[in-house]
DNA sequence: AAAAATACTGCCGATTCTTGCAATTAATAA
DNA sequence: TTATTAATTGCAAGAATCGGCAGTATTTTT
């Protein structure tokens, strides 16, 4: 049979939909994506298959989920502790006496509240009420808790009221809780979070962006910051481990 | 044919849902499970043991826990429990669809948090981190959380910046946490904390008081509000129980 | 250019997973 | 105690998965 038409896909072009479906969505099943692709649900259990192995998304019976998905995260309250500690301890080796630091939600941002030596001097601004409460268990500690509409997704501040007020404050650290994380940068989903992120970058001197490797490469849809804005890249990983490679140039110290 | 709509939920996903709910409220019942995701019972205890198994929650007769739910501290809370329940219901009967209500921390305002219609369509304002976020559990709620400096005492925000925002607020409610309550009316013991609750007052059409009988007639040193400038005094009692006589003059209702 | 090797996809049957139902047993509450 | 509610067990229907196979397309080798 003569085949020119241009309805035939390649396998790559395929899983390149398949990912985008799943960082869009967060799931994906897999007769949805048959429909869809008009292929067999054979053929998209393969190529997820094959996605995960790569670690690119996580794999469950009947499609699919996103690495983002809250499922590792709540999962990892138990077991990723010794990470989130390692990172915490790493972020908190860059505070100094008397820093201004701003900062927004993320659990491992709480970790980082929750170790804070007793001695450290440090002003908090921060968007997040969990990460404050935390905070003032520190006497040595100044919070400042920025006010605005609370999302209920993320449980942060949000709202032209934020945005502009955080435009006010001058930080010498930035922390920012981070959802999706690839060679292009920061990203996140929720539209809100974003410009609440974005002002946050722009009021501090460096950007600290934690992260667990394991949520490396993961992509989610709105755009928070390039790379390259991000000063220090943090995991639980030695700097120089393989998939850290990949950033190596980009951004300015991985720890 | 009908197009599969993502109403289909795989298992690992509804097991993220049942963790976050345990999560928030450190603990589920089955049956409510069963309603909210569309399963039945069988799935849910199903999902719960081996969530039990990963040791991710603790399965109990008739739903599971979160691990880290600690049964002697809620235990405790429980002695004051009933009668801050009673407090809350009360208080809950004044609330009226689409209302602005203003209000501080404190245990019985959690309790009142915790206890809310999930029907009501209310806008909260609030001092408290802690009650904002119990507060965004609500589908229906929105909440504005007043951001300044947080106080390590009461957990409140404090300061100049909190005074002005409340002034430019109209609400139609005020509940106040109480720590003292006499004849002369509320006192408190930390400066920053009066001026916070006075501009709450100020800014508000009507003042709830809701306060355990125990802390009734007790004197701190510093005045908030006179009796007579509160609308509601709320407490466990009946309102014409004998300890409430002295104030049914001076406040103008009881409930 | 032709042949061979490799990769990709769809289909089929066997197997495993998942879920709901029903009957029985255990636990809790009245 | 008895009555009510939850847990357990076994089972069956339907989905999803796996493994092999065959046909086709693509790439490499000759």
């Amino acid at each position: 049979m003569i085949i020119t038409e241009n309805r035939i896909m390649l396998k790559k072009e395929r899983q390149a939909q398949i990912i985008k479906q799943i960082n869009l969505h967060n799931k994906v099943l897999s007769s949805d994506l048959s429909l869809k692709l008009n292929v067999s649900e054979d053929t998209i259990r393969r190529d997820l298959n094959e996605l995960a192995l790569d670690h690119i998304i996580v794999k469950v019976h009947g499609g699919a989920l996103s690495k983002s998905y809250n499922f590792t995260a709540s999962h990892a309250d138990t077991y990723a502790y010794d990470k989130k500690n390692i990172i915490a301890q790493k972020a908190i080796s860059l505070f100094r006496e008397g820093m201004t630091i701003l900062c927004s939600g993320g659990t491992t941002m709480r970790t980082i509240a929750s170790k804070l030596p007793e001695n450290l001097h440090i002003t908090f601004f921060t968007v997040s009420p969990l990460i404050a409460l935390e905070l003032t268990e520190h006497p040595n500690v100044e919070v400042i808790l920025l006010g605005g509409k609370l999302s209920n997704s993320s449980k942060i501040s949000v709202g032209g009221e934020v945005v502009s007020k955080i435009s006010e404050i001058k930080a010498d650290l930035c922390i920012l809780g981070i959802n999706g994380f690839d060679q292009e940068g920061i990203s996140d989903s929720d539209y809100e979070v974003v410009q609440v992120k974005k002002a946050m970058i722009k009021a501090s001197k460096q950007i600290i962006a934690p992260i667990i490797s394991e949520k490396l490469n993961s992509t989610l849809r709105l755009q928070v910051a390039s790379v390259d804005e991000v000063d220090y890249l943090i995991t639980e990983l030695s700097p120089d481990h393989k998939i850290l490679e990949s950033y190596q140039s980009k951004v300015r110290y991985i720890l």
